[in-house]
DNA sequence: CAGTGGTCTAGACCACTGC
DNA sequence: CAGTGGTCTAGACCACTGT
């Protein structure tokens, strides 16, 4: 009764209230689970979805737009469809701005791509003068425009990381923060050797679905959230000397942070 | 040429490669983006996008679909499609496990939606002696079974978070910590009731769609995923004493960090 | 009841992949 | 070229909401 498919594929149940594309998908979810899908596998195709259990081509169809919602396979145009692969995260610890990792000269993400054996890379840098987002406005106390430092980061040649920093005019106007290349150890090391002694950061993050323009940026799969993480630099005179804006695929990152007990 | 829809939809481009569905979803994106659709308004009926733009249904169905899976807006079966609303987000604050908040005798979920001025609520409980998954069996250096509490937290009646926290037999057995209301301040209060002093807390976060049963535990809207955080509290011994594994509406929360800079 | 979205069918034509 | 998924049509019937 069953084909030669990778997968053992059940019956539907007709009695149940379960919709049919519901069920196919329960099917196929339950194969990848299990196991007897793995990472990278192919699915049956279409075709062999609707012989198997003789249903129209829009109702598989939906099934398998239901996992891609789910983030479980990606759909790839005249191959077939996927299990979808796990890329390997990049784990990032709460202490990836310590001032010790500054002054090893190395930009953050730079510095830890490396040491996790990856090939880092920027691109997209644009550094330009413009109005900051209200909230942002708020956060450095600033009424007019800042430095903005658009880019975005690339492992081993996938995007997985825009972001822009705000800096004050009144602190980036005639420095290196102001050019493209802001020299070693980043704005941060730029930031102290101008007298802004960093204290501490504050990082938000949120969780969400990409918009259009992320999901290009990114090239992000169905069914991958985005991080979204506004990061604050606070200097000893507990000002806000930057904020970073960071738009991250959530699939390449784990997050890590170390909470005081105390 | 425009009806009296409540946002000013444009017209198809036949020559663009763009698909006609995108179109129409990029039509009502906009209009939400800017305003003209706010919060918790309906969007043209199918029969309207349908008159409107000369499609077929699947077509518009087809549209709207997208803007679900972008987290935009809802459909509710017999009523409409509507820009989904953003609920009142919790900002969980990276001191919100210190001794002070403990020692007021209030676990740190109660405490916080008490002082947000929303009405906490636990349900779902149930502790049991189980099998861990094997990586926080690895992360509590034990082999065989752990003290697992299951619980689900409210806000205000809406689910916002389930967890479940592992505790090692020998640090559980006999004390409050496996009864069912372990008591006053949480089970942090009396681990170092026990003796072990919390030093701190390592928290890893990730962002992933929900699993089905997620999406019926936490009554999720499609496009809204999951934060997925792993806690391990250590004691000054800097032994694993106890993982917590969170599930969390992402919609609902906003995870602020303070990480050093020093 | 009319109006809404949810499910499903049975086709058509197209675009991309790999042999 | 055959096989894959992507887009689109024109229907059908159902389930839920509100009046």
């Amino acid at each position: 009764m069953c084909g030669d498919l990778s997968v053992r594929l059940g019956h539907l149940n007709p009695t149940s209230d379960r919709a049919v594309f519901r069920q196919i998908a329960d099917q196929l979810r339950d194969g990848i689970e299990r196991g007897q899908l793995g990472e990278g596998e192919q699915l049956p195709s279409e075709a062999q979805l609707i012989e198997h259990y003789g249903v129209a081509r829009m109702t598989v169809r939906h099934a398998i737009q239901v996992l891609q919602g789910e983030g479980l396979v990606v759909a790839e145009h005249g191959r077939g469809v996927f299990v979808r692969p796990r890329p390997p995260v990049r784990r990032l610890a709460s202490d990836r701005f310590a001032r010790r990792l500054r002054e090893q000269g190395k930009a953050a993400f730079i510095a830890e791509a490396e040491q996790a054996g990856s090939a880092p890379a920027v691109d997209s840098i644009v550094v330009r003068v413009e109005q900051p987002p209200s909230d942002v406005a708020a956060r450095l106390g600033i009424n007019g425009k800042v430095l903005a430092r658009h880019r975005r980061y690339l492992l081993d040649g996938h995007p997985v990381e825009t972001a822009t920093s705000y800096i004050p005019i009144d602190i980036a106007r005639g420095t290196p923060i102001a050019d493209l290349n802001p020299g070693p150890g980043g704005i941060y090391a730029r930031l102290e050797e101008l007298g802004h002694r960093l204290d501490h950061f504050e990082e938000e993050v949120r969780a969400r679905m990409p918009a259009p323009d992320e999901t290009r940026a990114l090239l992000l799969s169905p069914g991958v959230p985005v991080f979204h993480l506004v990061r604050t630099a606070y200097d000893t005179g507990d000002r806000a000397v930057e904020i970073c804006d960071t738009v991250m695929a959530s699939d390449a990152y784990v997050l890590s942070y170390r909470l005081p007990a105390g």
